[in-house]
DNA sequence: TTGACATATTCCCATATAGGAATGTGTATT
DNA sequence: AATACACATTCCTATATGGGAATATGTCAA
């Protein structure tokens, strides 16, 4: 059996860094795909993916506007993974970052 | 290029769920391989697997005892991952669970 | 030393990658 | 209608995977 599909949860498709990085730079404010490819230094097919994967499993929104597409971030499905690392919260040594 | 190993950072190894339920279970205290195989369900062979990867990515540590190997998850590892998730505490709506 | 026990590793295989290159789809402008 | 632009999809390939089965390693007990 091969590893979960990166569409398969948030857990899966956050894995990878740079749809993290996406994540972040949409979490302020919408992006056109063509901000995102400038921004990351990424190949825009390469961001065009990453994003359908993200897409998938519902971290991000889509606006059409003419021809460009603009993505945000959808914090609501990054929950399920913020309240899994807090079950751990008590067990850290606390103290800063 | 295929995905990133699972052995290459936190997220990639909490990527898939059984890992995530080991770490559940070690999180309150140590247990032997023999335990959780018990608890979780899954052959030896690939509890000893999943136990690896965390191993690897300093998820959990070990502690031999005699024939018995007691794993624990050390909290510190899963903090990188809060951390990220943190950063859209603000996004979401916020209401209860 | 022999055997039992606890755990780890190896070998097998089908499958989903991420990136690169090329091409497709859809929208606007003239 | 033709062209340019913004983005998406397809095709390609090497590679790591997780489970199962089998085997190896290591420790204890008699």
């Amino acid at each position: 059996m091969p590893r979960a599909t990166t569409t398969s949860d948030a857990f899966n498709a956050v894995a990878e860094p740079r749809r993290r990085e996406i994540l972040n730079y949409l979490a302020l404010e919408e992006r056109s795909v063509g901000d995102i490819v400038a921004r990351l230094g990424l190949e825009q097919p390469s961001v065009s993916k990453h994003l359908r994967v993200l897409r998938d499993v519902r971290l991000v929104r889509v606006r059409r506007q003419g021809r460009h597409m603009f993505y945000r971030t959808n914090a609501d499905a990054i929950r399920p993974l913020h309240e899994w690392t807090k079950r751990f919260e008590r067990f850290w040594a606390h103290q800063l970052s």
